[in-house]
DNA sequence: TCAAAAGTGTTTAGTCTACACCCATGA
DNA sequence: TCATGGGTGTAGACTAAACACTTTTGA
């Protein structure tokens, strides 16, 4: 079921997938109070990039998008999102590649098809950080989160992606209520608040906060939590799919 | 100065731009309190289609979509927003472009570059229609301007594109104030709100416009329009650029 | 002086902010 | 019973909607 990037395909001159075109995905987590991003480290470099992939000739954009996620993660039915496709020529810079590609023992040619020019298509995904299992692929010997406040360099432009991916997520926040699919199934008021706090970069109003939440109507309330802790205990919530659909 | 897609162009394999990438633009005007949309009219045939073009190995992505939008409205400097990229199976058929192409004496085998898969990056423009002087490209006989009310069918997937590039459009429009693009220099208040209620597609309060509008404080005040009619001048505005950058 | 459109004032309702208060819980 | 965090109440500030009133223009 799970498909990787095998290693005839990277020595192929790309048969099978559409030239020139690259997906990168920005895999966003939440945990302990900080946004993180998924992250691959490629053997015997220190070269850290987004994750990401091809587009086969008989397979939607945003299928590919998906199989990337599915693949990197494990998980499926995560919330995705295209939010901008990178095309600059200064994206285009073969170093870091060749050096990857030189540390798996590999010497292509100056045209090999993965040295070449590529337009990427950004993706964000959107998942429970507890549940995702990374796995690396055929080039990086580490997938890993990485704190998205104390980000290493990356690769490239991928930089520049991120903070995209950032600021789309910023803007789309309130408007699709998609702060949720970063939590898991149930959590408390102060979980969601701390995630928004986070994702924005600002403190809200508890009080507000939780107002405007359930004006929304889109939580359902569940049970008390029994934390343990010397105080009232927090109910639980759910996001109620159903209840208001985008 | 002008760049078209030139006979040899047509006729090469496609060498010179990156393969199996496409650029559709979405160019709205707005003129006699319709928003209208420029069309390419191809001959022969009764095939309309966005105008679009293809990405030069050596220009960035977005140069791409401003070239196509100068070739097709002779304007430079203008609101120009990438919103999507499309690159659905679906998309890919052949029948419409092998029909153009025949109806140009052309017969090309199947592997044609012009009749493989595309992924298209979509642009939205905002023009002065009464500035812009449609051109056809070397395929179309005709380049006009479209009632987006009432819209003819369109080529492959380009209602789809349209209805993306509109909907964005709505969602921008307060965000970022891009609603000015559609105006001549120098406009009533009565044009502007027209002109929102248009995108919108609902009416709007009259005061309550005006006092927004004001509050924003992007707007000089110029001198009166005396328009001949029997009742009060109007104010001219200008939408001041400098006064409060996005 | 009238009708029509433009500009501004005013009242009202709704929303957001800030603070306050009470509740539940385990130490 | 105390400290702490959770949930709700409420007064004031701010914003937006609806309506009314005045001004300007040419017939």
């Amino acid at each position: 079921m799970r498909e990787r990037l095998h290693p005839e395909e990277i020595q192929a001159d790309g048969a099978g997938f559409l030239p020139s075109l690259a997906i990168d995905t920005v895999i966003f987590g939440f945990h302990e109070g900080q946004l993180k991003i998924l992250l691959l480290e490629y053997k015997n470099t220190n070269w850290l990039a987004l994750p990401g992939g091809f587009v086969r000739e008989t397979e939607n954009l945003n299928d590919a998008a998906r199989r990337v996620l599915a693949e990197r993660t494990s998980l499926q039915g995560i919330y995705l999102e295209q939010f901008y496709t990178f095309g600059d020529l200064d994206r285009y810079d073969p170093t870091p590649l060749r050096a990857i590609m030189s540390a798996h023992g590999l010497n292509y040619s100056d045209h090999h098809w993965l040295l070449r020019r590529f337009v990427s298509v950004g993706y964000y995904a959107l998942v429970d950080f507890t549940k995702a299992v990374p796995v690396p692929d055929l080039l990086a010997d580490r997938c890993d989160w990485y704190d998205l406040a104390n980000l290493p360099p990356l690769m490239q432009d991928h930089q520049k992606i991120v903070q995209k991916a950032l600021d789309t997520l910023r803007i789309e926040l309130d408007r699709k209520l998609i702060g949720f699919n970063l939590l898991s199934e149930t959590f408390t008021m102060a979980d969601l608040q701390r995630l928004y706090e986070t994702i924005l970069g600002q403190k809200l109003h508890r009080s507000g906060f939780q107002r405007k939440m359930l004006s929304l109507e889109i939580l359902e309330r569940l049970d008390k939590q029994y934390s343990g802790g010397a105080h009232k205990a927090p109910y639980l919530y759910r996001f109620a799919f159903d209840k208001k659909p985008e």
